[in-house]
DNA sequence: CTTTCATTTGAATACTTGTTCAAATGTAAT
DNA sequence: ATTACATTTGAACAAGTATTCAAATGAAAG
């Protein structure tokens, strides 16, 4: 943010049409902001667990712990974090609270990484 | 990690079957560390919006700059991140290099996150 | 060979984040 | 009320990360 202006390197010079166009055509940087956050959901490899087993079946804190192998309360905190994203919900039922998935994309989102990660690793893709 | 073992909630006891199934299932932890890893690289705005605007077309390290508003060296930074994870390629002619998409993948994640941020902001779908 | 320019790199800094521990809720049972 | 238990919360600490600045490559041109 600082060598622009005046320091504008040839190149950008002549194709500041293409700049310009480009800023037109991408989503905004609140649109951008709010992608990145849920990605970024997904980023730790705890919540992705959590959400993996979510895919399968609705599970309380206690199973969500016992599945993932961390604390319960360790847990506890990164269910907030994708309460707020709105990609898990909850329902009480006396002194336990079961989660599930909040949203579908996050199914979608999930499968591609899956697919991504297994032919970069070189592993069989049919079926 | 430390209320486990002798501590186990009742209902763990009981469910215990339940979180078996679930190991099983469940893609190993190795493979989640790597899908939580792609998520991570699109989990930061610079780098996102760096992936979308090479979602149109190849760019220089210059014109990327441009297009973020972010100095040279940050972008080159994540750039090297994006090479390390494989999502970016480059191309070197003269003095420039030229980054493009190394992974396909990559476009249905961005479009799948941009699909579901315009959900839940409210905003029409059709079309 | 020296200069110029695009890009990369390394160190430093400020900021964010995941986990733990201890304490607090809140619900159900004795 | 008191106890037991599932979950949540807050503070604190360690580890990771994005950006900046200054310096280093490395390629083309004078």
């Amino acid at each position: 943010m600082s060598e622009k202006g005046s320091l504008i390197c040839s190149v950008n010079v002549v194709d500041q049409e293409k700049i310009q166009k480009l800023e037109q055509i991408l989503p905004d940087k609140e649109m951008t902001k709010k992608m990145a956050e849920i990605f970024k959901a997904l980023a730790d490899p705890t919540r992705l667990h959590i959400v993996q087993a979510l895919l399968e079946e609705e599970l309380c804190v206690c199973d969500i712990s016992a599945v993932v192998n961390l604390s319960i309360s360790a847990i506890s905190h990164q269910l907030r974090l994708l309460r707020t994203m709105h990609i898990v919900k909850f329902r009480k039922q006396g002194k336990m609270v079961y989660y599930s998935l909040d949203d579908d994309h996050i199914t979608l989102l999930v499968q591609t990484a899956l697919e991504h990660v297994q032919e970069k690793t070189g592993e069989s893709v049919r079926a």
